[in-house]
Parts: structure tokens; sequence; C-alpha cells
DNA sequence: TATTGTTATACTCTATAACTATA
DNA sequence: TATAGTTATAGAGTATAACAATA
């Protein structure tokens, strides 16, 4: 006599209250660089891509023309470049410049340093059990 | 020979691309309302409180005449109330109205269903242990 | 004088609509 | 005809600056 779980909604709300606190953490540090959370989605998505605009828009649910904006201001402050598509003629690729990955490498480095302390509520032994429970269940999420 | 403990690096990404995921569902939710994840931000906090207008801006870390915005569109969509403060005539509360209150609920309800797929990847006793993990992380945090 | 809140202004972010160029 | 991208426009979100009312 089996029945269908039900939603963990604790475990939920914890999951929403951690990510509430953890984006104000990066929304602050991302004020400090004048970035936006979508700048920064976008410049961390490019981290190991090369997209096409349409592609780039599809990662962050955003339209098109909000990301030719938001690329062109990101191109505009060297952090993005964009080239032609090789194989489709109306298609533009977007990378990180040099610049740009700086920056990425920079704000991933002040967000650990920002977690730390709330981290640092747990004890080693449970950091590790989090970290892991937490990469098994982001693993192959299609997000 | 102790020495001083390295940040968990691993468990501070994992913690950052699980509320990259959590904030993109609940800004998709918050879009199906016309709501941006500032103003949820506000309704949530305003769940079991009655702030001034300088205190709301202090939770979400924004100046007061942002915040003089967000609650003016708020209210003129009835989710929020306006009401001189009783001890010093400068100030303002804001609270939420009953229509307010009921979008939270909804909200909330929302974003454990938007959740449940992603929690679903642990088994229930994982899902119990991260629970317990994060709460304990999230006791008496001031954020 | 200092604090609370609003208004004025400017820029970013976002979507809808219209357009150009390529497939 | 459909798709990729940009430009035009409008509204929300944000900050800096200036202001009115109260402490």
């Amino acid at each position: 006599m089996s029945q269908t779980p039900l939603p963990n909604e604790q475990l939920a709300d914890a999951l929403m209250t951690t990510s509430f606190i953890t984006m104000a953490m990066i929304n602050r540090i991302g004020a400090e660089h004048d970035l936006s959370l979508s700048m920064i989605r976008v410049l961390g998505i490019l981290w190991d891509r090369r997209l096409r605009m349409t592609e780039l828009a599809g990662y962050l649910g955003l339209e098109k023309q909000t990301m030719s904006g938001l690329i062109a201001r990101a191109e505009k402050r060297g952090l993005v470049a964009r080239a032609p598509n090789a194989e489709d003629g109306r298609a533009t690729d977007v990378f990180l410049t040099d610049a740009g990955t700086e920056l990425v490498k920079r704000l991933q480095a002040q967000g650990q340093e920002a977690l730390t302390p709330l981290i640092g509520k747990l004890g080693e032994s449970d950091q590790q059990h989090l970290q892991e429970l937490l990469e098994r269940m982001l693993k192959d999420w299609k997000g």
C-alpha cells in the first residue's frame, strides 16, 4: 500500500531561504562591480562556453532583445566580444574577453569568501556532507 | 600544529549553483504574477512583520527612495498598505493587505511545487538530512 | 541639525512590436 | 516563409540629489 510521496515542504523552504541569503550576498558583490544578477549570470554561463545570442537568451530565460541590450552593455565595458557565427550567417557568437574572464574569477572568489561565515556555522564533517548532498542533487540537472 | 581551516570552496560553489537555479524558478513564478524578485522579497519580509519604510529598505539593502517606488507600486496593486507610525510622526508603517497575504501563501506553495523535481533527485533519507543541515546552517543567521 | 519619507532625474533591465538580413 | 539579431518604445527597479515635514 504505497502512497505518492508528499513533497518535502520544509526542505523546499530551507532551500528558498538559503537562496535568498546567497543571492543577496552575490547581489551586493555584483553592485561593487556595477553588475546586476543577470549580468553575473551571463558572464558565468560564458565562462566555459561560446554561445549564440539566442542560445544565451535561452539559458537565462530572457527574450533575445533583452540579451541584445545586456551584451551591448557588457561589450561596451570590454567584458565580452561578439563575432559572426561561422556556419550561420544570421547568427552572432558571444564569448568572454580576457578582462571578462578575470572578472568572473574575481567574482567567484568573492562569493566563496562571502559565504564562509554562513558555511562556518557547520562543522567540517557537516560541511562535507552538505556539499555531497547538494552536488548529488545538482548532478545532471538541466537548469 | 593546527592551521586556519580553509574555506570550503566546493561547498560555496554548490550553494551558489543551487541558489541560481532556485532563484531562476522563483523568478519565473514571480513573472507569472508580474512580481520581481525584489517585490517578492518585500512581500515575504512583511509576512510576519509591520515595518517602517527605512527598516524595510534596510532588510533588502536598498535605498529608501527605491523602497518608496516599490511600495507605491505594491500599494497601487492592493498588496500592501501604508499607515502613519504611532510613535514617530515622520515615519510610515507598511504591512500586507489580505490580498498580499494570500499572494504570499500562493507564491510559497508554487515555490515548493517547483522545487519538488530537484529535491526528488535525492532519496527520502537524504532529503531529511539535507533539510537538517540547511536548517542548522540558517539558525540564528542575521541575514 | 538630524532623520523620515517623497519627488526629480538618469541608467539598467525587461518585454512587446517592428525592422533587416540570412536561411 | 521562418529564424537571428537589432532598434524603438514603455514600464519596473535602482541610485544620486534635492526637498518637505517632523524630531
